[in-house]
DNA sequence: GCGTCCAGGTCTACC
DNA sequence: GGTAGACCTGGACGC
């Protein structure tokens, strides 16, 4: 087995903890990877189709942050594959994001000041894309179920169709290529991962990808973030829900019937809901653009993360 | 037990 | 262009 080592600085404030592990309890990569001790270890598949794995630990303080990184694989990797690597897990841990301007603009936020000294330092944390299926995956199990069935169907694609890996005393999984997922049929996606009529939408969406007529995920981060929500739009079974789940853009605000009732009581206490749920959704969506502008990814993040916190300041129920 | 209902959306046929 | 109705599955609920 090869070891690379790294050692990558963060922009303070960094906490590595409740980046990849946050208090919702949301994985960082994949459903299938371990956390223990402060460390998390993950596998994936490099563009070259290499696999590899990989530990991250974290050093110094919240203030003089830095993350080590060992990768794990049965080839030696190239300086190219190393340059991937590091780049995938800068963007997917937000390393380099200055989170203190998001602080700065939210400072006297009603809702935020409540959540923001309990998570100081924490980023939003992002699979390591290089193609979007990953996130498109996580998008249609999300859909019209509940977080139990999500994690169900999550944790039976990555069983039955990624790859196992271990390393470092640590077994973990891949996401599933979206070659393995194109060709596998409807009624074996069905019956192994129960994801019902999703599985064509899968099926679609990897085909796609594969096709590579989808954009990266670094292609659609470089477009307008309208201009990438069209375009994700565009993948069967994918609305406009879903393509903020995909997008990295921080104005995306993925917003659901459930969702938008806990962010109705934050924004508007004194209201009742509308009767109907998609004009929540609408309202929801306004306000959250007119508060948090191009924050309210992190604003939703940070939310969602404190929901106990939120229930005892702001007498929610939820 | 067993039947019914419905949920962290999206598509499609129909008007 | 607007909008019911259908769609997998499994947990909750009433009987």
């Amino acid at each position: 087995m090869h070891v690379f080592l790294q050692e990558l600085e963060a922009l303070p404030p960094f906490d590595f903890e409740l980046t990849v592990h946050n208090p919702a309890g949301w994985y960082w990569h994949n459903p299938l990877e371990v956390f223990s001790q402060g460390k998390v270890w993950t596998a994936l598949h490099l563009s070259s189709g290499k696999l590899v794995g990989l530990r991250l630990g974290f050093k110094g303080s919240v203030e003089k942050p830095k993350v080590s990184m060992n990768v794990y694989s049965s080839q030696k990797l190239t300086n190219e594959e190393e340059k991937e690597i590091i780049e995938l897990v800068v963007f997917g841990t937000g390393l380099k994001e200055d989170v203190s301007k998001f602080y700065n603009a939210v400072k006297n936020d009603s809702v935020l000041k409540h959540v923001i000294p309990n998570l100081y330092g924490m980023r939003r944390g992002t699979a390591l894309n290089t193609h979007i299926f990953n996130s498109a995956i996580l998008a249609l199990t999300l859909q019209n179920a509940p977080i139990k069935r999500t994690d169900q169907m999550l944790e039976l694609i990555v069983r039955n169709y990624g790859q196992r890996f271990t390393f470092d005393n640590k077994t973990t999984y891949t996401w599933p290529k979206p070659e393995i997922i194109m060709k596998a049929s409807v009624g074996a996606l069905t019956q192994k991962c129960k994801v019902g009529y999703r599985a064509k939408y899968l099926k679609s969406i990897a085909k796609t990808i594969h096709g590579g007529s989808c954009p990266t995920m670094r292609g659609l981060s470089l477009m307008p973030f309208e201009e990438a929500k069209a375009e994700v739009m565009k993948l069967k079974g994918i609305g406009e829900y879903s393509a903020e789940i995909i997008l990295p853009h921080g104005e995306a605000f993925p917003i659901d019937i459930w969702s938008a009732q806990i962010f109705w009581k934050l924004f508007f206490p004194e209201k009742a809901a509308p009767h109907s749920k998609l004009e929540a959704i609408r309202r929801v969506r306004e306000e959250a653009e007119e508060r948090w502008g191009k924050w309210r990814r992190l604003s939703f993040v940070y939310v969602l993360c404190s929901l106990d916190n939120l229930s005892e300041k702001l007498n929610l129920q939820y």
